[in-house]
DNA sequence: AGCATGGTACGGTGACGGCCGAAGCATCGA
DNA sequence: TCGATGCTTCGGCCGTCACCGTACCATGCT
């Protein structure tokens, strides 16, 4: 079939190590500029230029232009996912001694970070374990669910599952997530529908801060006590 | 971080147009010899023996030999993920248009056939389409579950959904399956846990017969039986 | 043993593409 | 209006890699 031509020339974009330091730092949903990207590929912007034109042309990025900035982003979610999946491939196939944190940079990635549109390291993983010991969602690695109970007890805490259904084209008669395989822990934390509420709200209401221009997340006194005392999370 | 460079060696090596054809002539979950996938991808086979050993290498494929035949298939079902997601993309991205039927084989392809490890085409979303509409299943871009009278009605049938747990890691009260949307049909479709079985059981009960040594899959008299009175699957 | 077949190294060729320097536009601030 | 900044286009260099012809190894059949 025609389309073949579009999948490897799609998947030859993303194989690129500077596109792929792109297309990564691109990964927590938030548009950056091109110098940005530039920066942390480790090239020059013409270079950076040329790629994300060609990323852009094929649809895996949009870019909206400010003044004299143009800030890209990710196109769709399914280009997040594309990208999740690699990633999973790509940490099932490593082998196990490479193991070893580098910085603290890659500390406070793994401590707590965005992941297109959700909450993801011991955060993620740690708000996804206590919700599940909770009895409030159950995951597999097939898909999830947020229990009845859980439903309640998110709209208590004022996140409304609920608010983002037709984006996600939901039909079902009951609160579906999706799992998402973390590459630093290696287990999953939520994701879909509720884990972008969830994380939407966590910045509404201060509980968590980007730092700096990173996809790492800090959390605030504030968020400490709500995701300790009130979701029963627990993590370093 | 170090695994970038994975990443993009991942990708890039899906984004040969030569290595692209015989990952997708892979994704029906078969095995398939150096020859076979030189054929399909259209290049000779010294050439094909090389992607074949880097893929390899790398571990996208494993190889088993049987005599002097080589037979390779995809190494995890996260490879099949991937290569999935990317389809997707590719097929979102792709300019309405261009939505024509190629060929006869092409025909066969669209009405029914392996998806890795589970059903698709026309066949699979008929499927995925009559248990939804029993109240046997919910299905949302997110995720989706198998009811209780879904998980008795398949049980009745023959086909236990809980057989396979251990190999998904089922953790939950509830039988969850994967959405798998459908490039040909783009609607979603039943994978995961809950499609590799029923795809397993429809072979062995002779519902379904694959056409030569293509992904397509026929059905079998009993198997037009079975899925239209049995499941209720409407299709042409 | 002898031959055919499936599959794998090796070397050379050609092309695609990543990269940056230099130059050209657009936008913002003074 | 002038300069600074962000970004893009153009041109040329260079490395990488896909490809196949040839040769070589392994298996199986006769």
């Amino acid at each position: 079939m025609a389309s073949n031509a579009r999948f490897a020339a799609i998947a030859a974009l993303a194989g690129d190590p500077a596109r792929a330091g792109m297309l990564h730092a691109l990964m927590d949903g938030r548009a950056l500029t091109a110098s940005e990207l530039a920066h942390v590929a480790g090239i020059a912007p013409q270079t950076a230029s040329g790629h994300l034109a060609r990323m852009t042309a094929i649809g895996l990025l949009t870019v909206e232009k400010q003044g004299r900035h143009r800030y890209h982003r990710l196109a769709t979610s399914g280009v997040a996912h594309m990208l999740e999946s690699i990633m999973q491939v790509a940490s099932e196939l490593a082998p196990a001694r490479k193991r070893l944190v580098v910085g603290p940079r890659d500390a406070a990635l793994r401590k707590a970070r965005t992941c297109y549109d959700h909450l993801a390291g011991q955060l993620g993983v740690a708000l996804a374990d206590a919700l599940v010991a909770a009895g409030h969602a159950e995951l597999a690695g097939d898909g999830g669910i947020v229990t009845d109970t859980g439903v309640e007890f998110l709209a208590r805490i004022g996140i409304d599952v609920n608010a983002m259904t037709g984006r996600y084209g939901r039909k079902s008669g009951r609160v579906l997530c999706r799992p998402c395989l973390d590459w630093s822990e290696r287990r999953p934390h939520l994701a879909g529908m509720v884990g972008a509420t969830i994380c939407a709200h966590s910045f509404d209401q201060g509980w968590i801060r980007r730092i700096d221009g990173t996809r790492a997340v800090m959390i605030t006194p504030k968020g400490q006590r709500v995701f300790r005392e009130e979701f029963g999370a627990r993590y370093t």
